[in-house]
DNA sequence: GTTGAAAAGGCCGAACC
DNA sequence: GGTTCGGCCTTTTCAAC
């Protein structure tokens, strides 16, 4: 399927504001409301959209610390990653996963109040998985966090 | 401002699923639709609720690759500090960033569709800055990824 | 906290150019 | 792609309990 020029457009202001209107969107895109409700009908079939949500103020909700943890371990089977997997899923402290390349395997972001939370968190990690080289990070300050996605746009 | 039981309940579906009716949320946490739709308003006045987003698919606009960059610097002032800060806003393709503790000063997510992307993004950002010491840590695979705060429910 | 209802406006789709 | 026109649903507010 291939987007144009307005899709784009379409998907930038809805992962910028859902809350406006099908009538203001279409404005503000150039199109009026049945065009642009079709657009945005087929964009989220195609499944370009993958979920309408609301974002939370962290800090107001007393969960302001990110924990950045750096994880090797010795196990590199299919069975035990996707076992990890299922793990991870469970833990909704954890809200980024990634498999990386470089000198450690896995890297996750941990959201919690404080220090103590992310001991309490750790020690409830390791207990359920048996990992080897573990290292945490801590931020002190987010400077930036977005989750709209850099679409090739103002060019 | 203290929120009871049926407060986070709340927040917590609509960080979850915000595309359902006021009417489908009451009965969910067990209220009828005018108080529902009553706290909605003062959780979104309040600040609890920071906006309404669609979360899109980065596979398919291709832009599955995130590296992580952590950086050192000499410059420790407040007012660089805060240049800094602006520079980083001005890059679509940095998602996340983040002051940390420890041995990097700064530790920053970026979003882009492949190396090539990235290297073309890399030199952007270093003629724009200046750094002394930045690594680049690519993430092979993307496991988890949620924007749905830990909110102390299941207890 | 509840129910019920009414006004306003948005959604959705058909039928048309 | 554009318009207009409904019926329907949701949102929002209000009264009454």
């Amino acid at each position: 399927m291939h987007l144009d020029d307005t899709d784009l457009k379409l998907l930038a202001l809805i992962q910028s504001d859902d809350s406006i209107s099908v009538d203001l969107m279409a404005k503000r895109v150039g199109l009026s409301k049945t065009p642009c409700w079709r657009r945005l009908q087929k964009l989220e079939k195609a499944g370009y959209i993958k979920r309408h949500v609301a974002l939370l103020d962290a800090d107001k909700l007393e969960l302001g610390v990110s924990v950045f943890v750096q994880i090797k371990t010795n196990r590199h089977d299919a069975s035990w990653a996707s076992e990890f997997a299922n793990i991870i899923a469970e833990f909704p402290e954890i809200v980024e996963f990634y498999r990386m390349a470089g000198e450690y395997d896995y890297l996750m972001r941990v959201l919690v109040k404080d220090i103590p939370a992310y001991d309490h968190f750790y020690k409830r990690l390791i207990s359920a998985t048996a990992l080897t080289d573990v290292t945490s990070n801590f931020a002190m300050e987010q400077i930036k966090y977005t989750t709209e996605l850099p679409l090739p746009l103002n060019k």
